[in-house]
DNA sequence: CCCAAATTCGAAAGCGCTTTCAATTTTTAA
DNA sequence: TTAAAAATTGAAAGCGCTTTCGAATTTGGG
């Protein structure tokens, strides 16, 4: 077995690729979302022959880690996770020539880059219709922290559905925030307790909408008959919801599978240099489980 | 900033510790506590100037993929986790000479090896101890995956405690499973069912806490009134037990310190090849949350 | 003030591979 | 059979550092 940092000294080649924690809030470095995502990235790595590096920036070092990780040859690209508002990675990232691909989209980068995205507005608008077809109109949107671009997406499909149906935006029906069992309980009991309130959620995580379920059964009401709940099912390992009749009807798509198919586009644009950029949105798939039905009231 | 491949061949160091995801169950690569684990030795290794990779190994090519490690020399140590009955891995280390330290204790190894563990015994001994000081006396454990080595540490705790208090054991009390909310739901509700049930629950992790009190609410019940729980908490971000009174009460110890720690440890072995040898063994906290009360029935 | 010791400095060797290039051998075509 | 082309082989250069080593310079003591 030849001797790798030897390899990589005569080749130029680190034969790694890195991924930098975000740490926008300090507190939360790897959510069960972003562990799932990086095992689906070793997996690839794995396959390829290539090995991941995790690395952490402080929140006002970010550009310094950057620019260190590319001066000392370290890896030779990156996976980059939760683009903002403005994301000023992706210039960054362009000016010190370190190939890279974005796990979702900025909204009007200036420059090229490659991504891979789930089509999250296309997946709340579609759970927002199916409850809509259900016949709720009162549809609560339990959503995770809307300074993260995925949120937006997922809010403006939710306000596509409702739209389309004629139907008014209801502030108060609108929360967002960390995606978390607490969260999701928090917000759900809130809209719960006024008089006019939802008959159905969608939700940005079933983590949210286990706290959801709670919120219900304390509120005395029933999950699938009085409150119906739509979940965004990142389909975690360990948060399982594939049940025979899934717990929460969701729209799905594996971001351990995600985390694959970015590691595998970015070896793929090291390995060539020619055809630098390129983009993959995935559909999430809609799944019927047990916490919906008719509406009633 | 200098290149770190150079840097790598010329001094024989890679710079570089590894964490070879055990995949003992290829489904759950990175659970959420190994995903704080992994954050807190990311923390680590910034703050040394390290990296750490994440490596996966075919079940049944586990044995390979470390010696290529070591032949490649792509790291200069290793992180183990989840030590299991006879671990060949310790052998395996030692055969090649690689450092490593684990993440928990094996049972009877014959050669001698660093490690960074939680008093789980002690942890789940206190747990027990502060149910029965409540007045329970039929306690149940909803316990982690026994084939692992802190299950069976935890139970024993639990003996340990009701042993103590002169309470024989009661095998339908006594569950072991996956750490997952669904796994916890079950349990608990099965063991709610019989007319003979517990009035109290040690259980080994938030998510299975959370879990539990969706059984118990189901039963009609009201957590830290009807029936108490006591959970292990790996002090996880994103699933905080940290409110003014935590939602349950527990034996905290962070995970995520331990991967500091444990990261710590590592890069001390492999700087200095004198003192070989260092184990630390953490007590886990107890806080007095709302899941717990006097016994009633 | 001179020589030995200590320190500083710069050049060269070497880490273990890949890659290049020249030399040798084999193959092909006339 | 011979010359040109192709394929194979082996040696050497180089990747960008660290480390070593010897020369040069400085320091200190007699």
């Amino acid at each position: 077995m030849p001797d790798k940092k030897a390899r990589a000294l005569a080749t130029g080649r680190s034969f790694t690729i890195g991924h930098v924690l975000s740490s926008q809030n300090k507190e939360e470095l790897v959510s069960p979302i972003t562990g799932d995502f990086i095992g689906g990235m070793t997996e690839c790595c794995a396959d390829f022959g290539y090995s991941l590096t995790l690395m952490i920036a402080q929140p006002d070092h970010e550009e310094q880690t950057f620019r260190k990780l590319r001066a000392e040859g370290a890896v030779d690209g990156v996976v980059l996770q939760l683009p903002r508002q403005d994301d000023p990675r992706i210039a960054l990232m362009h000016e010190i020539g370190m190939p890279f691909i974005m796990h979702g989209r900025v909204e009007n980068a200036d420059l090229p880059y490659s991504w891979l995205d789930v089509n999250n507005s296309r997946a709340f608008q579609r759970a927002t219709s199916f409850l809509l077809d259900l016949g709720h109109r009162r549809i609560g949107i339990i959503n995770g922290d809307e300074s993260v671009n995925f949120a937006v997406r997922r809010r403006s499909g939710y306000e596509t559905a409702l739209k389309e149906a004629g139907i008014s935006l209801t502030p108060r029906f609108m929360s967002s925030g960390q995606m978390t069992e607490e969260n999701g309980h928090e917000a759900v009991r809130n809209m719960l307790m006024r008089k006019e309130r939802p008959t159905a959620f969608v939700v940005s995580s079933i983590m949210q909408a286990i706290g959801a379920r709670r919120a219900i059964q304390e509120a005395g009401l029933q999950l699938g008959k009085d409150i119906s709940v739509v979940a965004y099912d990142d389909d975690l390992s360990y948060l399982s919801n594939r049940q025979d009749i899934p717990l929460f009807t969701a729209v799905r798509s594996s971001v351990r599978e995600a985390g694959r198919l970015v590691a595998t586009m970015l070896i793929r644009q090291v390995e060539s240099s020619t055809n630098p950029f390129e983009n993959e949105l995935l559909e999430a798939e809609l799944v019927v489980g047990a916490s919906t039905g008719v509406a009633v009231s």
